[in-house]
RNA sequence: GGUAUCGUGGCCGAGUGGCUAGGCAGAGCUCUGCAAAAGCUCCUACAGCAGUUCGAAUCUGCUCGAUACCUCCA
């Protein structure tokens, strides 16, 4: 079917390359998930469609895909500096609540969310908390390696000695002088060394909430050290992909790729992803410039930018019409351009099964078929993917109206490339009213009794039925073959 | 201030030296009792300026503008 091969855009060599998997047909990724303080909000929920379709596309490829992806529940502090609280036991004081309340109700939040998107679960979900032991056994290595030092009960990791011997820079491309130069002055605390170095393991104060014993003293990990460590645990010393949101190349990243050079000498990941931001009004959206929406607004409408709520899928549809390393704008005029042309496709794809067939073919499914592979491979680009799947709807539609032909074989191969393309690899799916059976019978009902009223030439009746099942929310269409509706929103 | 990235038709958004992206919106036609849907046709753009080239939206330089990172962030 493909006459390509999958090639990814690496971050680290900042080119796009063929992938080739460590251990074919095994394939590791890591994929960094969230710091569970606060609701998922919807530029979180883009970063995991879009590693969701990655998932999907590469095990629809064959490959047996380990997909890893933490849950940040501890030690992710307030500030760089590695000083203030952690976010846990910020947000649980506020809310007079256990840290694991916190961590409880907003992982369960984040399943939710990536539920109702029709993300598929991850192989493995560990926590930071569930991993601590290993935390300080990298923690460890790393002091024993030389590369980070004790101060004040606290662990701090070297970047100037290490950068010395390898590439402190090497993901962000960044001039490490100038970072040196430009980071701003540490606030009157001089446990750390070095402007640039960061925290392994950080001193607990005595009323701090969430704290371990430690070689050095009580306290907690630094936010860089967990998937360093789970990442090794799950996946090895070195893996085939690893991933995240841009915005955590400069700091989280880099830490990352330090830490494991430092304790095993080796980089974890061959292939490095990036996914781009959410924008609203040309502006990332992020907690921090409380531009943020989050899902049951968007789903409701129930927002101050919004004209009208529009469904999970109408979203991820949408998301996958932008490529996962373009910011994506996010305004009433895309949302509503999705939710017509989501419609559209699966509205063909309920016209596939019923399609008539001939003896002769005037549709090439092999040219539809590559044109899609083609674009999956070339750095999983689904915009491009969607413009063929649309070709392919035109034909649908034409093969209904009877003016294409297709034969039994050519519409087989035809329905498994779009059901494979449509439901498995971009994860889209029909949305579905509730007891749809019994709509369709109290449908079909009503239509007959249209259709007589329309035999009788009695428009206003039968237009009249038309209109209030439009004012309902059912759209209906007078076919050759019988009156067909579909829900509107 | 430093460092990147980007600037595509009414809107969203691919493309990256020559060949129609696609979706939505708009116009016309076909079908239809009227609609709706669908099909066909039309709308053919690449911030500005200069350069390289037979040829540039695509390469180079400059200008302008936007965004991101350098501080928590997917």
């Amino acid at each position: 079917m493909t006459s390509s091969s999958l090639s990814i855009y690496n971050t680290l060599t900042r080119q796009t390359e063929v992938f080739k998997p460590i251990h074919a047909p095994f394939v590791g990724m890591y994929v960094c998930g969230p710091t569970v303080y606060s609701n998922a909000h919807l530029g979180n929920a883009r970063t995991f469609v879009s590693f969701d379709i990655i998932y999907r596309y590469l095990t629809h490829l064959g490959y047996k895909v380990r997909y890893v992806r933490n849950i940040t529940d501890a030690g992710h502090l307030e500030g760089d500096q590695d000083e203030g609280d952690d976010k846990f036991a910020k947000k649980a004081r506020l809310e007079q609540v256990d840290p694991m309340e916190i961590v409880q109700r907003y992982t369960l939040d984040f399943h939710k969310v990536l539920q109702q998107f029709n993300t598929l679960p991850p192989s493995i979900e560990p926590t930071a908390t569930g991993h601590i032991i290993e935390q300080i056994e990298m923690t460890k290595k790393i002091l024993a390696n030389g590369y980070a030092y004790e101060s004040n009960g606290s662990v701090y990791f070297d970047v100037e000695k290490f950068a010395k011997e390898y590439s402190y820079t090497i993901l962000s491309n960044r001039n490490l002088e100038e970072l040196l130069n430009n980071t701003r002055e540490l606030s009157g605390q001089d446990e750390k060394r070095g402007r640039l170095d960061f925290a392994l393991w950080i001193k607990a104060k005595p009323e701090h909430l969430m704290q371990w014993p430690s070689p050095w003293g009580m306290g907690f990990p630094g936010w860089h050290i967990e998937c360093s460590a789970m990442s090794s645990k799950y996946l090895g010393e070195e893996f085939d992909i690893h991933g995240g949101g841009m915005d955590l190349v400069p700091t989280h990243h880099t830490n990352e790729i330090a830490q494991n050079i430092a304790c095993h000498h080796k980089s974890p990941a061959r292939v490095w992803i990036h996914t781009n931001m959410l924008t609203v009004n040309g502006q990332k959206m992020s907690k921090s410039l409380g531009n943020s929406f989050l899902p049951h607004e968007l789903f409701s409408g129930n927002h101050k930018l919004l004209d009208k709520g529009y469904s999970p899928m109408t979203v991820r549809f949408f998301m996958l019409q932008a490529h996962y390393r373009s910011t994506l704008d996010f305004s009433n005029e895309a949302l509503q351009a999705a939710e017509k042309g989501f419609t559209r496709l699966m509205n063909a794809m309920r016209l596939i099964p019923d399609l008539k067939v001939s003896a002769k073919s005037s549709v090439n499914c092999a040219e539809l078929g590559k044109n899609m592979y083609d674009a999956m491979n070339d750095d999983f680009n689904t915009p491009v993917a969607l413009a063929h799947l649309f070709e392919a709807v035109r034909i649908i539609n034409s093969l209904n109206d009877g003016k294409e032909s297709i034969t039994v074989a050519d519409k087989e191969e035809l329905s498994k490339l779009m059901n494979e393309m449509v439901y498995g690899v971009l994860g889209l799916a029909e949305e579905k009213a509730a007891n749809t059976d019994k709509i369709d019978g109290l449908m079909q009902m009503i239509f007959e009794v249209r259709s007589t009223a329309k035999a009788n030439k009695d428009f206003k009746t039968s237009d009249h039925i038309r209109d209030e099942l439009k004012r309902i929310g059912f759209e209906i269409k007078d076919g050759k073959d019988g009156t067909s509706y579909t829900i509107i929103n």
